[in-house]
DNA sequence: GACTGGCACGTACGCTGTACGTCCGTCAAC
DNA sequence: GTTGACGGACGTACAGCGTACGTGCCAGTC
């Protein structure tokens, strides 16, 4: 029996077998040994079956963090969980970013990064920006590492660097061989750092004025 | 006479006018008053135009920063930017982001960006790790300030938030009206001087360490 | 037994990207 | 002045796409 459920995981397991240019009603049904027009009976059309999959993506967040740890701990750990669903999706995350989601499937993981960031001691429109700006950096990160395609990816980047011209660009040839690679684990953990002891000092800063006025 | 240039002008203004969906070689060639079939004399299909897009996107950035001034405004100056044009352009940023790009056409901002950072007293693998970590928060800002699909967004948005179940998401119910609203302005600027500030930090770090060795 | 609703499915239409062949205007060589 | 080559604009054609619509089967209810 088909069925909405089925239809969002076969859609999935194609995307990252094949890329998402290469999703199409008719692979979904072949995937599923089924004709085209019986996926329509669960799904209005592709871009809702587009829009359940960010949906599905995004509920499979697994979210561990121990909320008797310290909030800076707290906020490592939701960061990472976001990234390594991302890997594990690598293909299907690009379709989650390049959508808009106007469903409420992404509510527990602002729920949680809302309630972290109260214990921090943010509040109200503060901590919504600190959740937008964090929000911003994980996205930006993950867009970099998952859009390089990770399988089969032609390495003419290296080639491509190679030629830049040392006159015209002295800085970027000179750091060639950092920019071409990247460990994305490092430089990840480095953003983060960054950014929770920036929220750090900023959550110091909240505090004392408050203690200052109390 | 067509030339490639006015083919990527032409796929611009289709895109800005009916969004990237709705982008086809029929109707840029329609743009055009020209046969379809004649695009491919100029560009070698759909994908590389795509490309030559992003390009085009890219070298549109205008640097307008003072070399003299202090790297912190530089950087500010640089960010905002970036974010210009995204505005500017903003669903053929959304193509930009889409496609990962191995040509050297956004080699002018990192090499601006990299000089910058070296002012800041950030050298090697350090300035690098910088660059990508802005990089990152200014694509994910853009992303989420572009992707909401500025012209003729239904508002559904807000239905969906009221009907938040506060007791399991009390800290989303209870900010849901800041949730809901967003001055991207505000919050690009806030998460901004973030950043900068906490990559002032960093720099004073490293001259600190430079001068405690020498 | 008849009736009804849901689901799987085939057909068909308008759209897409693009391979291939054709035509025509321009320019060089004789 | 004629001829030949060549580059660019173009039409035709094909495979593949999303999906509107109609058909037939099968379970459940009176």
């Amino acid at each position: 029996m088909l069925s909405r459920g089925r239809i969002v995981d076969a859609a999935i397991d194609l995307i990252e077998r094949e890329g998402a240019d290469a999703v199409s009603m008719r692979g979904i049904a072949a995937g599923l040994g089924v004709g085209v027009m019986s996926l329509y009976n669960h799904v209005p059309n592709k871009a809702a079956l587009l829009d359940a999959i960010s949906e599905t993506i995004l509920s499979k967040i697994e979210f561990t963090d121990d909320p008797s740890a310290p909030w800076t701990d707290r906020v490592r750990v939701q960061a990472r969980a976001f990234r390594q669903i991302a890997h594990h999706y690598p293909r299907s995350t690009m379709v989650v970013f390049s959508r808009q989601l106007h469903s409420s499937a992404g509510l527990l993981p602002v729920e949680r990064a809302l309630s972290t960031l109260r214990d921090a001691g943010f509040e109200g429109s503060e901590a919504v920006r600190m959740l937008r700006m964090f929000v911003a950096y994980i996205v930006g990160s993950l867009l970099r590492e998952v859009g390089v395609t990770p399988t089969f990816a032609p390495v003419r980047g290296d080639a491509t660097v190679a030629e830049v011209d040392p006159v015209l660009f002295p800085e970027v040839s000179s750091l060639a061989p950092l920019l071409t690679s990247c460990d994305h684990d490092e430089e990840f953990e480095f953003g983060l750092e960054l950014l929770v002891q920036a929220m750090a000092v900023r959550a110091g800063e909240q505090s004392g004025r408050r203690r200052a006025r109390g």
